[in-house]
DNA sequence: CGCATCCACAACCATTCGGTTGACAATCCG
DNA sequence: CGGATTGTCAACCGAATGGTTGTGGATGCG
């Protein structure tokens, strides 16, 4: 309804909410790939593909390189560093911490990861 | 259209890509909260709000209990456990890392967190 | 040149999402 | 009892999502 600029969190926790686009980046760590590539695994239009490709894109998660007709794509990993941040800071809530130990190399802020600005 | 069950990680991944839900949750660090009291911050209906927090509820980030006529709701932080797990597999690809020394600490597996196993 | 390949764009469709309003069930309290 | 409070449920609405098909633009290549 608001028609507000969607949030950067917001765009890449939506993005990773679906298995296919989860699965692509996941076909990502091990270099480029075309879009092409990206599509074959699934049971879907090339089309289709690369409408979730470009999800991906507009979530800063990939980027692009179009070279000829082909268009490579490659993960950019650091969106997923603030998701990461914005998710660590409910460590403490969850039961099976891994050891105690671990919290000395992960200081925590007293406030979640900078959200929910843009309500005045 | 494959109307399949929606697997748990989608699930969490798409609760927290509304900032309305990342809001009550935040707002549920210091302890439970009846479902008035987390909408009570939004410009928006109770039963708006009360649908986000069933789709909290469904994603497993809120329990409820239900004492007379007023709901309380606290936080159940396990899902986002999983969630981390499964973005932490990608730390090595982004560029921030806050230092070196973390990553004995943070034994990484060889594949990704389980995800993606529906597709034979 | 002529054709095949890679991919985007557009239109369309069904479903889901995020919100509304209205009604109602249950509970507390005077 | 009767009224106020808390919250759900149901129906509805517009926009976004996830898919399809069709078209066409570049590009690579025989």
């Amino acid at each position: 309804m608001v028609v507000q600029p969607p949030d950067p969190l917001s765009a890449v926790f939506r993005a990773l909410g679906d298995p296919t686009r989860r699965e692509m980046l996941h076909r990502l760590v091990d270099g480029e790939r075309t879009v092409g590539e990206l599509a074959e695994p699934f049971r879907m239009s090339v089309q289709a593909a690369s409408k979730h490709v470009k999800v991906l894109e507009r979530a800063g998660l990939v980027r692009r390189r179009v070279q000829g007709r082909v268009h490579y794509c490659r993960l950019h990993a650091d969106r997923l560093a603030e998701a990461q941040r914005w998710i660590a800071f409910y460590e403490r809530f969850w039961s099976g911490r891994l050891d105690a130990l671990e919290t000395m190399f992960h200081p925590r802020s007293a406030h979640p990861p900078d959200d929910e600005e843009r309500a005045p």
